[in-house]
DNA sequence: CGCTGTTTTGACTTCCCTCAAGCATGGTGG
DNA sequence: CCACCATGCTTGAGGGAAGTCAAAACAGCG
């Protein structure tokens, strides 16, 4: 059942009930289990078909030649991995396990009918990636021009409102398994570092992290303090003019 | 007469007689000057067209509130502005003129009208928006995980290879009208620490820049420096099963 | 020729990195 | 059931890469 999928695709447009049903046929097709640090798919392979993740975190990665790590996104449930694929061959980077996770393969050929007999999940899709460019452009933003501590309360918001978006939050916390050596490969930080900034947050009482659960008393004061604009995340269900007129 | 365009199109998949005379038509509609650092879309813009760069250069960028700038992209002859456009309203970003420029205006249905015509060109555009992804994805490792001197000689071996794609070098040699106060928006440098980078890189003879005359004695030592890895551009004709087969 | 914008230099500061060690925590097996 | 090890978090000291500020030198161009 992909209820996250199908929460982010109507944060663009609402679906019809069949489009709800093609998806969930598309979706328990083949559903593969995996664990932390597992790969996903690795820079160099020809995917052939669509990973979805049903539940748990991802990440896409890439490595130096001489072993320094970036990760360049987060990817959540009801994020797609490797749409690009129905265009470019090879992938250029890897994308990996960050918690345990659950994913749904779905054969290339039957993403492509879903889309074609349904503009408004076609639409939805094409969205998606989309708002996932935007998110590349913003972390470039994030990790050249913010110091320590914008950035990683800026990657916090950013988290917290992309999980509040597909219902993954509850009140002022989240649950958030990326350690702190993750958070540096996502931020260009050292460890080290990632640990103080995170002491500094805490100090300000601006989040609060209990094992893997995250807290935000205000959020508007780590907005303001991570300089954070969320328009980038084009939330706004922007693509109302297509809804499915039922409901 | 939109060459650069056709040129880059056809590093994916080559295009028949008729795209290329559709192309053609759809880019001589309207067309628009441009002087340095004028604006082409503003952020919080809603475009009602797409605007092709046909000659000089441009680049995406954001100011965080407090003054700071980051360049998160530069648009090359040939490139395409906001394709994104039929999906997102509004603007998460700006986009100006980096030298004077010209541009095609293209209206959003002639462009439609296009793809619905040209799978060959639906595809070609579709892979341009994936590249520019990709590319934004290697932005953020460069400027995360790399020093100023890595990160300058990758900056200038991704240009270098992007306008020798599109025809726009002239042996070791291309114009690049760029000043260093935007290879450090670019990069997330300060203009100073470009400058002494710039130095470095000089005095290794690794590269030249005379002018705006940029001359690359020997690439693949910039590329070493850089710990370039070209395969981000996709530039080996990865979509030649559809080519249009004349020729 | 003088203005404006760009590049270059020098002195000083700071943010973040590296290295290295010390703690927690939790899971495993003797 | 506790000892042990692995993994992740925390702390401290010291160094280095890049930032800031400010002024000088150098274009171009009207």
């Amino acid at each position: 059942m992909p209820t996250h999928l199908i929460r982010k695709l109507e944060l663009f447009t609402m679906l019809s009930a069949e489009d709800k049903q093609a998806l969930k046929a598309a979706v328990s097709q083949r559903i593969r289990q995996l664990r932390p640090k597992e790969d996903i798919i690795h820079e160099g392979d020809e995917p052939r078909h669509v990973t979805l993740i049903l539940e748990g975190w991802a990440c896409r990665y890439k490595y130096l030649e001489d072993g320094r790590r970036q990760i360049m996104a987060f990817l959540l449930p009801g994020d797609i991995c490797d749409l690009r694929m129905f265009i470019l061959t090879q992938m250029d980077h890897s994308i990996s396990a960050v918690s345990s996770i659950t994913l749904a393969e779905i054969p290339a050929d039957m993403l492509l009918d879903l889309a074609d007999n349904s503009p408004r999940i076609s639409r939805a899709l094409w969205w998606t990636s989309l708002v996932e460019e935007a998110i590349s452009r913003e972390w470039i933003v994030n990790n050249s021009r913010r110091n320590a501590t914008e950035r990683m309360a800026h990657l916090l918001c950013e988290i917290f409102i992309r999980l509040r978006a597909i219902g993954l939050t509850n009140g002022q916390s989240c649950e958030i398994p990326v350690i702190q050596a993750e958070f540096g490969d996502a931020l260009g930080l050292s460890t080290v570092h990632v640990n103080r900034t995170l002491q500094d947050l805490r100090a300000a009482n601006l989040v609060l992290l209990k094992g893997k659960t995250l807290t935000i008393p205000d959020l508007d004061s780590l907005k303001a303090v991570a300089l954070f604009n969320a328009n980038y995340l084009h939330l706004d269900r922007e693509g109302r003019e297509f809804d499915a007129n039922e409901a």
